[in-house]
RNA sequence: GCUUCCUUAGCUCAGUCGGUUAGAGCAUCUGACUGUUAAUCAGAGGGUCCCUGGUUCGAGCCCAGGAGGGAGCGCCA
């Protein structure tokens, strides 16, 4: 009675058999005759299965029958070398008990295959997959690698607001925050929904980037990282794009372009060696079910060196490529998704950091060039995902941003503390957003990032 | 928001030219089988053909509108 639970990891990594052990997890399946029963057990702590073999004269038929896929239950037995083929250990049972029924008639999980379509609309119960198990404890690992790889730099994470009282962070359309009655709220003189009633005094959204905070944190703790939910109200409906999501945005002072550059392309290949060595069963698992090169292109993201060029000369080489794009190339405007592919899957065949792109294309608070023309922006592009990562050097000079921000119709007003930096102790500095999501969607070879966020909220949905 | 495809059993799908009682595999249930591995074998039950309206003697199939979903594009991370 005294023994602890292990867990399914522990037991079928054991060398120590033939002791009393205890496991309790969630049937997956149960197969077997009228003398020997086989349950597979899963207790989210490893992809793989601990088989339970239960003498089927030793238990009440009613048990047996509960014991039904997705049924959870408490196993005492003795941890034994295996007889069959598939597992070098298993668990001989003595005692079964059901913890939780779960009805084969309605239980909506089989221990066949469902479409990630099907299983999007029982998201409550997806993470009792084997997918979706691998993909969690990979975004698992993924966020604590964040966390290791800049603290063992010394940088600070700072925690930038979720709710914010300016609109004009330049990176979408936010979320209203208010607490305001739907029904007549208060107005003001011309009519309008008057913000000052409302709980803050003034209008607030929800975030769409902690990067304004975090140079304010950078402006005296030097490097700093944030790493939080961020908020896009806008319309997206594509596999790459969420209405929340999370996001991880380093701000380094003294930072220029090239280190900004450096400093995400080392960060990347860290995350990516640190998911092959914390969860290779998973990410096997991945290989083999969805994506056959996941592993091999995962390698050859450590082992090879990302391309940098600057737009002007990425347009170049778009211009004179024998492939026909539905739109054209021409300088000064945005690349397609088009174009990104044939220079990072085409052209290339590896990830590519686009630098320098024309300064009426990008955000307001990006360095400008020499030339005038261009800013010290980086975009990094990787396969399959496009745009990994956005980043730049900051603007620190007072007159610059100003001027820019008067070109870009970004209010002052609201500003006046981002402005502070520049007026008091300026340095050079930079930074970088890597959308988590879709950074997981590269690691786990996913196709669509609603299937690695465990509850996706994108347009029209927020079931869960 | 735009383009395009899809919606039939719990799941994945087939359904011919518009024609009688809508099919398959898996799942489920019942039975067989003394070590299974997405077990196997035999049998059974299971349908608001997404919704609304229309055309027609007759609609799962044709038409219109709506809803939901996928993929691609735009916006971006």
């Amino acid at each position: 009675m005294s023994v602890r639970r292990s867990s399914v990891e522990a037991l079928l990594a054991s060398q120590e058999l033939d002791r009393e052990v205890l496991v309790k997890g969630w049937v997956r399946t149960r197969r077997g005759n009228k003398y020997v029963q086989f349950i597979a057990v899963n207790d989210g702590s490893t992809i793989n299965n601990l088989q339970v073999v239960a003498d089927a004269e030793k238990f009440p038929e009613e048990t047996l029958k509960d014991v039904a896929t997705g049924a959870c239950v408490a196993v005492r037995g003795t941890l034994v070398a295996s007889q069959g083929k598939g597992q070098s250990v298993e668990i001989q049972a003595s005692e079964i008990e059901v913890l939780g029924k779960a009805d084969p008639e309605t239980y909506p999980l089989q221990k066949k295959g469902h479409s990630l379509e099907f299983l999007r609309e029982i998201a409550h119960l997806r993470p009792r997959t084997n997918t979706f198990g691998a993909v969690l404890r990979l975004r698992h690992a993924l966020a604590f690698a964040v966390h290791q790889y800049f603290n063992d730099r010394g940088f600070f994470y700072v925690h930038t607001p979720i709710i914010t009282g300016s609109d004009a962070e330049g990176a979408g359309q936010m979320f209203r925050v208010t607490t305001l009655p739907d029904q007549n709220p208060p107005l003001n003189e011309q009519g309008q929904v008057d913000y000052k009633e409302d709980f803050f005094g003034k209008a607030t959204n929800l975030t769409v980037s902690g990067q304004l905070e975090g140079e304010v944190a950078a402006m005296a703790l030097g490097k700093v990282y944030t790493f939080g939910p961020t908020f896009r109200a806008e319309n997206s409906n594509t596999a790459r794009h969420l209405a929340e999501f999370w996001m991880i945005e380093p701000e380094m002072a003294f930072y220029e372009l090239e280190d900004n550059m450096g400093l995400a392309e080392d960060f990347l290949k860290y995350l990516v060696r640190y998911a092959l060595e914390k969860c290779p069963a998973d990410l096997q698992f991945l290989n083999d079910q969805y994506d056959k090169e996941l592993l091999g292109r995962l390698q050859f993201i450590i082992d090879n060196d990302f391309q940098r060029l600057t737009y002007t000369e990425a347009v170049e080489i778009l211009k004179s490529a024998k492939q026909k794009f539905e739109f054209p190339v021409d300088w000064g405007t945005d690349l397609q998704s088009e174009h990104e592919r044939y220079l990072v899957e085409k052209h290339f065949e590896k990830p590519v950091i686009l630098t320098n792109y024309p300064k009426d294309i990008k955000a307001f608070y990006m360095k400008l060039d020499e030339d005038g023309r261009t800013v010290r922006a980086m975009d990094v592009l990787f396969p399959g995902i496009g745009e990994i990562i956005g980043g730049s050097q900051r603007e620190e000079n007072l007159e610059k941003l100003q001027q820019r921000m008067q070109e870009m119709h970004v209010p002052e007003e609201e500003l006046w503390w981002y402005l502070d930096l520049r007026r008091f102790g300026s340095a050079p500095h930079s930074g970088f957003g890597l959308g988590f999501e879709r950074l997981v969607l590269f690691v786990t070879g996913m196709a669509n990032i609603r299937d690695v966020i465990p509850f996706p909220r994108f347009p029209k949905n927020a079931e869960f």
